[in-house]
DNA sequence: CGGCAGTTTGATGTTACTCAATTTAAGTGG
DNA sequence: CCACTTAAATTGAGTAACATCAAACTGCCG
Protein backbone atom coordinates (compact mmCIF):
# COMPACT_ATOMS: atom_id res chain seq x y z
CA UNK A 1 0.00 0.00 0.00
CA UNK A 2 2.28 2.23 0.86
CA UNK A 3 6.30 1.94 1.71
CA UNK A 4 6.44 0.44 5.64
CA UNK A 5 8.81 -0.15 7.10
CA UNK A 6 7.99 -3.68 8.51
CA UNK A 7 9.87 -4.33 12.45
CA UNK A 8 8.92 -7.35 13.67
CA UNK A 9 8.64 -7.60 17.44
CA UNK A 10 9.39 -11.02 19.37
CA UNK A 11 7.03 -11.95 22.20
CA UNK A 12 3.64 -10.50 22.37
CA UNK A 13 3.11 -8.59 19.43
CA UNK A 14 0.59 -6.14 18.75
CA UNK A 15 1.72 -3.60 15.99
CA UNK A 16 2.35 -4.68 12.56
CA UNK A 17 4.45 -2.28 10.49
CA UNK A 18 5.27 1.23 10.71
CA UNK A 19 5.06 3.41 8.08
CA UNK A 20 6.26 6.40 6.35
CA UNK A 21 4.52 8.41 3.93
CA UNK A 22 5.45 11.85 2.15
CA UNK A 23 3.00 14.55 1.91
CA UNK A 24 0.33 13.99 -0.23
CA UNK A 25 0.31 10.16 -0.14
CA UNK A 26 -2.85 8.71 0.39
CA UNK A 27 -2.70 6.17 2.91
CA UNK A 28 -6.11 4.83 2.84
CA UNK A 29 -8.89 4.40 0.45
CA UNK A 30 -12.37 4.63 0.99
CA UNK A 31 -14.34 0.87 1.35
CA UNK A 32 -10.82 -1.15 0.98
CA UNK A 33 -10.84 -2.82 4.11
CA UNK A 34 -7.52 -3.82 5.88
CA UNK A 35 -7.77 -5.67 9.17
CA UNK A 36 -5.02 -3.31 10.92
CA UNK A 37 -5.89 -0.27 13.10
CA UNK A 38 -4.00 2.36 12.13
CA UNK A 39 -2.46 5.24 14.16
CA UNK A 40 -0.72 8.22 13.35
CA UNK A 41 2.50 8.59 14.95
CA UNK A 42 4.11 11.61 12.95
CA UNK A 43 2.97 14.59 10.90
CA UNK A 44 -0.66 15.69 9.81
CA UNK A 45 -3.38 13.94 7.66
CA UNK A 46 -6.79 14.06 6.83
CA UNK A 47 -9.75 12.15 6.34
CA UNK A 48 -11.72 13.43 3.32
CA UNK A 49 -14.18 11.99 0.78
CA UNK A 50 -14.26 12.30 -2.78
CA UNK A 51 -16.58 13.31 -5.17
CA UNK A 52 -17.34 12.21 -8.70
CA UNK A 53 -16.95 15.81 -10.36
CA UNK A 54 -13.44 16.24 -9.10
CA UNK A 55 -14.16 17.74 -5.73
CA UNK A 56 -13.75 16.59 -2.44
CA UNK A 57 -14.93 16.86 1.19
CA UNK A 58 -12.27 16.97 4.12
CA UNK A 59 -13.45 15.34 6.84
CA UNK A 60 -11.08 15.85 9.53
CA UNK A 61 -7.66 16.98 10.23
CA UNK A 62 -5.73 13.61 11.90
CA UNK A 63 -2.87 14.73 14.22
CA UNK A 64 -0.19 12.92 15.69
CA UNK A 65 -2.18 10.22 18.30
CA UNK A 66 -5.40 10.10 16.59
CA UNK A 67 -6.90 6.74 15.32
CA UNK A 68 -7.23 6.90 11.24
CA UNK A 69 -10.71 5.49 11.78
CA UNK A 70 -11.92 4.46 15.16
CA UNK A 71 -15.06 2.89 13.51
CA UNK A 72 -13.08 0.57 11.63
CA UNK A 73 -12.08 -1.43 14.98
CA UNK A 74 -15.76 -2.33 14.95
CA UNK A 75 -17.24 -2.69 11.68
CA UNK A 76 -13.78 -2.88 9.59
CA UNK A 77 -15.50 -0.25 7.17
CA UNK A 78 -13.55 2.64 5.74
CA UNK A 79 -16.04 4.92 4.51
CA UNK A 80 -13.77 7.87 3.47
CA UNK A 81 -10.06 8.03 2.08
CA UNK A 82 -7.37 9.18 4.06
CA UNK A 83 -4.05 11.19 3.05
CA UNK A 84 -1.31 12.53 4.67
CA UNK A 85 -0.92 16.50 4.48
CA UNK A 86 2.96 16.31 5.92
CA UNK A 87 4.97 13.66 5.95
CA UNK A 88 3.83 11.11 8.33
CA UNK A 89 4.60 8.00 10.72
CA UNK A 90 1.56 5.47 10.83
CA UNK A 91 1.50 1.86 12.79
CA UNK A 92 -1.11 -0.36 12.64
CA UNK A 93 -1.84 -2.72 15.41
CA UNK A 94 -3.93 -5.97 14.47
CA UNK A 95 -7.01 -5.55 14.71
CA UNK A 96 -8.12 -9.10 16.61
CA UNK A 97 -5.45 -7.94 18.92
CA UNK A 98 -7.44 -4.49 19.37
CA UNK A 99 -10.72 -5.95 19.61
CA UNK A 100 -9.38 -8.33 22.61
CA UNK A 101 -8.01 -5.96 25.02
CA UNK A 102 -11.10 -3.83 24.03
CA UNK A 103 -13.50 -6.95 25.80
CA UNK A 104 -10.96 -7.45 28.39
CA UNK A 105 -10.15 -4.07 29.85
CA UNK A 106 -12.36 -1.53 30.87
CA UNK A 107 -10.60 1.54 30.57
CA UNK A 108 -9.72 0.48 27.15
CA UNK A 109 -12.88 0.07 26.41
CA UNK A 110 -14.73 3.39 27.89
CA UNK A 111 -11.58 5.29 26.40
CA UNK A 112 -12.68 3.71 22.99
CA UNK A 113 -16.28 4.73 23.51
CA UNK A 114 -15.35 8.11 24.26
CA UNK A 115 -13.65 8.74 21.20
CA UNK A 116 -16.50 7.26 19.29
CA UNK A 117 -18.43 9.67 21.35
CA UNK A 118 -16.05 12.51 20.21
CA UNK A 119 -16.03 11.43 16.81
CA UNK A 120 -20.14 11.80 16.63
CA UNK A 121 -20.03 15.20 18.16
CA UNK A 122 -17.44 16.51 16.09
CA UNK A 123 -19.43 15.60 13.00
CA UNK A 124 -22.80 17.12 13.95
CA UNK A 125 -20.69 20.04 14.95
CA UNK A 126 -19.24 20.19 10.81
CA UNK A 127 -22.38 19.53 9.76
CA UNK A 128 -24.22 22.33 11.67
CA UNK A 129 -21.21 24.48 10.45
CA UNK A 130 -21.26 23.90 6.83
CA UNK A 131 -25.21 24.00 6.84
CA UNK A 132 -25.84 27.11 8.73
CA UNK A 133 -23.26 29.84 9.32
CA UNK A 134 -21.04 31.69 6.65
CA UNK A 135 -17.51 31.83 4.71
CA UNK A 136 -15.89 33.74 8.10
CA UNK A 137 -18.09 31.80 10.63
CA UNK A 138 -16.99 28.33 9.34
CA UNK A 139 -13.24 29.20 8.45
CA UNK A 140 -13.11 30.73 11.88
CA UNK A 141 -14.43 27.44 13.52
CA UNK A 142 -11.67 25.27 11.83
CA UNK A 143 -9.22 27.51 13.00
CA UNK A 144 -10.83 27.42 16.97
CA UNK A 145 -11.73 23.54 16.49
CA UNK A 146 -8.44 22.71 15.67
CA UNK A 147 -5.82 25.11 18.48
CA UNK A 148 -6.56 22.99 21.09
CA UNK A 149 -5.81 19.85 19.28
CA UNK A 150 -2.35 21.54 18.40
CA UNK A 151 -2.38 22.84 21.56
CA UNK A 152 -2.36 19.18 23.18
CA UNK A 153 0.77 18.12 20.85
CA UNK A 154 3.19 20.79 21.02
CA UNK A 155 4.31 23.52 22.97
CA UNK A 156 2.87 27.03 21.89
CA UNK A 157 4.30 30.52 22.59
CA UNK A 158 3.02 33.80 21.72
CA UNK A 159 0.06 32.55 20.18
CA UNK A 160 1.69 30.43 17.46
CA UNK A 161 0.66 27.46 16.12
CA UNK A 162 2.40 24.94 13.71
CA UNK A 163 0.01 25.43 10.75
CA UNK A 164 0.64 22.79 7.98
CA UNK A 165 -2.48 23.10 5.71
CA UNK A 166 -2.39 24.61 2.63
CA UNK A 167 -5.19 27.36 1.28
CA UNK A 168 -6.41 24.60 -1.01
CA UNK A 169 -7.27 22.06 1.85
CA UNK A 170 -9.12 24.97 4.55
CA UNK A 171 -11.65 25.46 1.53
CA UNK A 172 -12.27 21.94 0.90
CA UNK A 173 -13.06 21.52 4.90
CA UNK A 174 -15.52 24.21 5.51
CA UNK A 175 -16.42 24.18 1.26
CA UNK A 176 -15.18 27.28 -0.12
CA UNK A 177 -13.26 28.16 -3.04
CA UNK A 178 -9.35 28.88 -2.44
CA UNK A 179 -10.18 32.70 -3.89
CA UNK A 180 -12.38 33.44 -0.95
CA UNK A 181 -10.56 31.92 1.71
CA UNK A 182 -8.02 34.19 0.95
CA UNK A 183 -10.34 37.06 0.73
CA UNK A 184 -11.78 35.69 4.45
CA UNK A 185 -8.04 35.58 5.63
CA UNK A 186 -6.79 38.86 4.45
CA UNK A 187 -9.46 40.30 6.47
CA UNK A 188 -9.17 38.31 9.42
CA UNK A 189 -4.96 40.12 8.94
CA UNK A 190 -6.46 43.65 8.08
CA UNK A 191 -9.15 43.29 11.45
CA UNK A 192 -5.68 42.51 13.64
CA UNK A 193 -7.58 38.85 14.42
CA UNK A 194 -4.79 36.50 12.74
CA UNK A 195 -2.01 35.63 10.40
CA UNK A 196 -1.40 32.62 8.54
CA UNK A 197 2.01 32.59 6.41
CA UNK A 198 5.08 29.86 6.76
CA UNK A 199 2.76 26.62 8.17
CA UNK A 200 2.41 29.27 11.11
CA UNK A 201 -0.98 30.52 12.57
CA UNK A 202 -0.76 33.08 14.70
CA UNK A 203 -3.88 34.32 17.56
CA UNK A 204 -3.84 37.68 17.56
CA UNK A 205 -7.07 38.61 18.81
CA UNK A 206 -9.32 35.06 20.53
CA UNK A 207 -11.76 36.35 22.19
CA UNK A 208 -12.41 38.56 18.65
CA UNK A 209 -12.11 34.77 16.74
CA UNK A 210 -14.42 33.42 19.07
CA UNK A 211 -16.94 35.46 18.56
CA UNK A 212 -16.73 34.66 14.73
CA UNK A 213 -16.39 31.08 15.11
CA UNK A 214 -18.04 30.26 18.33
CA UNK A 215 -21.04 27.90 18.00
CA UNK A 216 -22.68 28.00 21.63
CA UNK B 1 -39.45 14.17 30.00
CA UNK B 2 -42.40 13.04 27.84
CA UNK B 3 -45.53 11.58 28.60
CA UNK B 4 -44.45 7.79 29.37
CA UNK B 5 -46.72 4.69 29.26
CA UNK B 6 -44.87 2.65 31.79
CA UNK B 7 -45.40 -0.61 31.83
CA UNK B 8 -43.39 -3.63 33.69
CA UNK B 9 -42.76 -6.83 32.52
CA UNK B 10 -41.81 -9.68 35.42
CA UNK B 11 -39.17 -12.04 34.43
CA UNK B 12 -36.30 -11.26 32.10
CA UNK B 13 -37.14 -7.51 32.02
CA UNK B 14 -35.15 -5.20 29.07
CA UNK B 15 -37.36 -3.07 28.16
CA UNK B 16 -38.25 -0.28 30.47
CA UNK B 17 -40.88 2.29 29.34
CA UNK B 18 -42.90 2.71 26.07
CA UNK B 19 -43.84 6.19 25.53
CA UNK B 20 -46.13 8.46 22.78
CA UNK B 21 -45.43 11.81 22.15
CA UNK B 22 -47.43 14.61 19.96
CA UNK B 23 -45.69 15.70 16.99
CA UNK B 24 -43.03 19.07 17.64
CA UNK B 25 -42.34 17.48 21.16
CA UNK B 26 -38.74 17.21 21.51
CA UNK B 27 -37.72 13.96 23.47
CA UNK B 28 -34.43 14.41 24.10
CA UNK B 29 -31.87 17.35 24.60
CA UNK B 30 -28.37 17.35 24.04
CA UNK B 31 -25.97 16.42 26.06
CA UNK B 32 -28.72 15.49 28.82
CA UNK B 33 -27.74 11.41 29.64
CA UNK B 34 -30.28 8.85 30.13
CA UNK B 35 -29.36 5.62 30.96
CA UNK B 36 -32.32 3.73 28.83
CA UNK B 37 -31.52 3.00 25.36
CA UNK B 38 -33.88 4.50 22.76
CA UNK B 39 -35.90 2.96 19.25
CA UNK B 40 -38.23 4.69 18.00
CA UNK B 41 -40.95 2.93 17.71
CA UNK B 42 -44.06 4.53 14.96
CA UNK B 43 -43.78 7.64 13.22
CA UNK B 44 -40.73 9.85 12.24
CA UNK B 45 -38.26 11.82 14.37
CA UNK B 46 -35.00 13.44 13.57
CA UNK B 47 -31.93 14.40 15.41
CA UNK B 48 -30.37 18.05 15.09
CA UNK B 49 -28.68 20.29 16.56
CA UNK B 50 -29.62 23.96 17.76
CA UNK B 51 -27.49 26.72 17.54
CA UNK B 52 -27.76 29.75 18.95
CA UNK B 53 -28.36 32.48 16.67
CA UNK B 54 -31.61 30.56 16.01
CA UNK B 55 -31.11 28.24 13.31
CA UNK B 56 -30.78 24.63 13.59
CA UNK B 57 -28.93 22.06 11.77
CA UNK B 58 -31.27 18.80 10.87
CA UNK B 59 -28.52 15.57 10.82
CA UNK B 60 -30.30 12.94 10.20
CA UNK B 61 -34.67 11.59 9.74
CA UNK B 62 -35.34 8.95 12.48
CA UNK B 63 -37.97 6.09 11.12
CA UNK B 64 -39.44 3.00 12.91
CA UNK B 65 -37.08 0.55 14.31
CA UNK B 66 -34.30 3.09 14.19
CA UNK B 67 -32.08 3.94 17.35
CA UNK B 68 -32.15 7.41 18.92
CA UNK B 69 -28.76 7.77 19.22
CA UNK B 70 -26.24 3.92 18.41
CA UNK B 71 -23.11 6.18 20.02
CA UNK B 72 -24.67 6.38 23.61
CA UNK B 73 -24.90 2.51 23.81
CA UNK B 74 -21.10 3.68 24.09
CA UNK B 75 -20.66 6.89 25.42
CA UNK B 76 -24.00 7.84 27.28
CA UNK B 77 -23.41 10.92 25.27
CA UNK B 78 -25.94 12.60 23.27
CA UNK B 79 -24.28 15.17 21.05
CA UNK B 80 -27.59 16.55 19.44
CA UNK B 81 -31.33 16.49 20.66
CA UNK B 82 -34.31 14.44 19.06
CA UNK B 83 -37.63 15.95 17.86
CA UNK B 84 -40.82 14.17 17.03
CA UNK B 85 -41.31 14.82 13.29
CA UNK B 86 -44.70 13.09 13.30
CA UNK B 87 -46.86 11.67 16.28
CA UNK B 88 -44.44 9.08 17.61
CA UNK B 89 -44.01 5.81 19.78
CA UNK B 90 -40.61 5.41 21.77
CA UNK B 91 -39.48 2.42 23.69
CA UNK B 92 -36.12 2.78 25.90
CA UNK B 93 -34.20 -0.40 27.30
CA UNK B 94 -32.03 -0.47 29.92
CA UNK B 95 -28.36 0.64 28.70
CA UNK B 96 -26.76 -2.22 31.07
CA UNK B 97 -28.92 -5.12 29.39
CA UNK B 98 -28.07 -3.78 25.60
CA UNK B 99 -24.37 -3.73 26.50
CA UNK B 100 -24.92 -6.99 28.23
CA UNK B 101 -26.41 -8.41 25.63
CA UNK B 102 -23.70 -6.32 23.01
CA UNK B 103 -20.97 -8.53 25.18
CA UNK B 104 -21.83 -11.87 24.79
CA UNK B 105 -23.56 -12.14 21.68
CA UNK B 106 -21.93 -11.91 18.32
CA UNK B 107 -24.95 -11.32 16.31
CA UNK B 108 -25.87 -8.41 18.12
CA UNK B 109 -22.61 -6.78 18.13
CA UNK B 110 -21.64 -7.29 14.45
CA UNK B 111 -25.24 -5.53 13.78
CA UNK B 112 -24.80 -3.20 16.38
CA UNK B 113 -21.15 -2.53 14.16
CA UNK B 114 -22.76 -2.25 11.11
CA UNK B 115 -25.42 0.26 12.30
CA UNK B 116 -22.39 2.56 13.96
CA UNK B 117 -20.27 2.22 10.64
CA UNK B 118 -23.29 3.26 8.49
CA UNK B 119 -24.24 6.54 10.93
CA UNK B 120 -20.48 7.13 9.97
CA UNK B 121 -20.85 7.25 6.55
CA UNK B 122 -24.32 8.69 6.23
CA UNK B 123 -22.31 11.44 8.51
CA UNK B 124 -19.17 11.94 5.90
CA UNK B 125 -21.76 11.69 2.66
CA UNK B 126 -23.89 14.40 4.02
CA UNK B 127 -20.66 16.51 5.10
CA UNK B 128 -19.78 16.03 1.40
CA UNK B 129 -23.17 17.13 0.20
CA UNK B 130 -23.15 20.18 2.60
CA UNK B 131 -20.20 21.16 1.24
CA UNK B 132 -19.85 20.77 -2.02
CA UNK B 133 -23.35 20.26 -3.73
CA UNK B 134 -25.85 23.02 -5.32
CA UNK B 135 -29.67 23.52 -3.79
CA UNK B 136 -30.94 21.13 -5.87
CA UNK B 137 -28.57 18.41 -5.91
CA UNK B 138 -29.09 18.44 -1.81
CA UNK B 139 -32.63 18.32 -2.17
CA UNK B 140 -32.38 15.52 -4.62
CA UNK B 141 -29.85 13.92 -2.40
CA UNK B 142 -32.20 13.74 0.64
CA UNK B 143 -34.85 11.71 -1.48
CA UNK B 144 -32.54 9.75 -2.81
CA UNK B 145 -31.10 8.40 0.78
CA UNK B 146 -34.25 8.62 2.73
CA UNK B 147 -36.40 6.36 -0.34
CA UNK B 148 -34.88 3.30 0.11
CA UNK B 149 -35.25 3.81 3.88
CA UNK B 150 -38.90 4.16 3.34
CA UNK B 151 -39.45 1.56 1.41
CA UNK B 152 -38.05 -0.91 3.42
CA UNK B 153 -40.59 0.33 5.66
CA UNK B 154 -43.55 0.70 3.89
CA UNK B 155 -45.61 -0.89 1.04
CA UNK B 156 -44.77 1.48 -2.01
CA UNK B 157 -47.37 1.41 -4.81
CA UNK B 158 -46.78 3.76 -8.16
CA UNK B 159 -43.83 5.57 -6.52
CA UNK B 160 -45.79 7.23 -4.23
CA UNK B 161 -44.09 7.59 -0.62
CA UNK B 162 -45.03 8.71 2.90
CA UNK B 163 -43.45 12.03 3.62
CA UNK B 164 -44.49 13.84 6.08
CA UNK B 165 -41.72 16.41 6.11
CA UNK B 166 -42.33 20.49 5.66
CA UNK B 167 -40.62 22.41 3.76
CA UNK B 168 -39.18 23.44 6.89
CA UNK B 169 -37.54 20.62 7.41
CA UNK B 170 -36.05 20.26 4.59
CA UNK B 171 -34.32 23.30 4.35
CA UNK B 172 -32.73 22.89 7.59
CA UNK B 173 -31.79 19.53 6.98
CA UNK B 174 -29.76 20.83 3.49
CA UNK B 175 -29.12 24.44 4.67
CA UNK B 176 -31.20 26.28 2.61
CA UNK B 177 -34.09 28.62 3.18
CA UNK B 178 -38.16 27.43 2.83
CA UNK B 179 -38.38 29.93 0.28
CA UNK B 180 -35.52 28.67 -1.87
CA UNK B 181 -36.68 25.05 -1.18
CA UNK B 182 -39.98 26.21 -2.40
CA UNK B 183 -38.58 27.26 -5.31
CA UNK B 184 -36.30 23.98 -5.96
CA UNK B 185 -39.84 22.19 -5.64
CA UNK B 186 -41.70 23.92 -8.17
CA UNK B 187 -38.61 23.47 -10.70
CA UNK B 188 -38.27 19.50 -10.07
CA UNK B 189 -42.32 19.58 -10.47
CA UNK B 190 -42.74 21.45 -13.66
CA UNK B 191 -39.59 19.43 -14.92
CA UNK B 192 -42.28 16.64 -14.17
CA UNK B 193 -39.40 14.83 -11.72
CA UNK B 194 -41.20 14.86 -8.64
CA UNK B 195 -44.09 16.30 -6.19
CA UNK B 196 -44.49 16.29 -3.10
CA UNK B 197 -47.59 17.38 -1.50
CA UNK B 198 -50.57 16.26 0.86
CA UNK B 199 -47.34 14.30 2.69
CA UNK B 200 -46.76 12.24 0.01
CA UNK B 201 -43.70 12.02 -2.10
CA UNK B 202 -44.11 10.67 -5.90
CA UNK B 203 -41.20 10.42 -7.84
CA UNK B 204 -42.49 10.83 -11.51
CA UNK B 205 -38.79 10.31 -13.17
CA UNK B 206 -36.47 8.54 -10.63
CA UNK B 207 -33.51 8.55 -13.33
CA UNK B 208 -33.25 11.91 -13.98
CA UNK B 209 -33.75 12.58 -9.62
CA UNK B 210 -30.69 10.32 -9.31
CA UNK B 211 -29.18 11.90 -11.69
CA UNK B 212 -28.97 15.05 -9.95
CA UNK B 213 -28.33 13.71 -6.45
CA UNK B 214 -26.75 10.48 -6.54
CA UNK B 215 -22.62 11.36 -5.50
CA UNK B 216 -21.11 8.43 -7.34
C1' DC C 1 17.70 32.33 -14.40
C1' DG C 2 13.43 29.75 -15.26
C1' DG C 3 9.67 27.12 -13.61
C1' DC C 4 6.23 25.81 -10.46
C1' DA C 5 2.96 25.85 -6.69
C1' DG C 6 0.54 28.79 -3.90
C1' DT C 7 -1.49 33.24 -2.94
C1' DT C 8 -3.49 37.65 -4.02
C1' DT C 9 -6.32 40.88 -6.56
C1' DG C 10 -9.82 42.62 -9.80
C1' DA C 11 -13.88 42.24 -12.65
C1' DT C 12 -17.91 39.88 -13.52
C1' DG C 13 -21.58 36.25 -12.95
C1' DT C 14 -24.59 33.24 -10.39
C1' DT C 15 -26.67 31.29 -6.58
C1' DA C 16 -29.17 31.65 -2.85
C1' DC C 17 -30.90 34.98 0.84
C1' DT C 18 -33.99 38.70 2.44
C1' DC C 19 -38.11 41.11 2.64
C1' DA C 20 -42.76 41.36 1.73
C1' DA C 21 -47.06 40.33 -0.25
C1' DT C 22 -50.32 36.75 -1.81
C1' DT C 23 -52.27 32.26 -2.11
C1' DT C 24 -53.40 27.82 -0.41
C1' DA C 25 -54.60 24.55 3.01
C1' DA C 26 -56.11 23.14 7.44
C1' DG C 27 -58.34 23.55 11.28
C1' DT C 28 -61.89 25.73 14.89
C1' DG C 29 -65.78 27.39 16.77
C1' DG C 30 -70.24 29.32 15.97
C1' DC D 1 -71.86 24.56 6.62
C1' DC D 2 -69.58 28.78 6.83
C1' DA D 3 -66.74 32.77 8.65
C1' DC D 4 -62.42 33.14 11.05
C1' DT D 5 -57.78 31.95 12.30
C1' DT D 6 -53.42 30.13 11.62
C1' DA D 7 -49.62 27.51 9.47
C1' DA D 8 -47.55 26.47 5.21
C1' DA D 9 -46.40 27.29 0.49
C1' DT D 10 -45.77 30.29 -3.41
C1' DT D 11 -44.29 34.35 -5.98
C1' DG D 12 -41.80 38.69 -7.08
C1' DA D 13 -38.27 42.18 -6.53
C1' DG D 14 -34.00 43.54 -4.75
C1' DT D 15 -29.61 42.25 -2.56
C1' DA D 16 -25.69 39.92 -0.50
C1' DA D 17 -22.55 36.20 -0.54
C1' DC D 18 -19.82 33.41 -2.85
C1' DA D 19 -18.15 31.46 -7.40
C1' DT D 20 -15.78 31.95 -11.70
C1' DC D 21 -12.38 33.60 -14.76
C1' DA D 22 -8.14 35.60 -15.55
C1' DA D 23 -4.05 38.00 -14.55
C1' DA D 24 -0.35 39.33 -11.56
C1' DC D 25 2.51 38.40 -7.80
C1' DT D 26 5.32 35.70 -4.25
C1' DG D 27 8.49 32.48 -2.59
C1' DC D 28 11.00 28.41 -3.42
C1' DC D 29 13.82 25.10 -5.73
C1' DG D 30 16.47 23.16 -9.32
Amino acid sequence: MFESVSEQTPAEQVWQQFAVARAGKQIVTRYQPSDPILILCAGWAFRYFQLSDGSRQILKFLLPGDILSPVAILSESFPFSVKALTEVQVSGFAGSEIRARLMSNIDVQSAFAKSLGKESQDDAELLAVLGQRSAEERIAYLFLHLIPRIAARTVVRDQRYPFPLRQQHIADAVGLTTVHVSRVLSLFRDRGILTLSDGTLHVADYQRLEGIGCLK
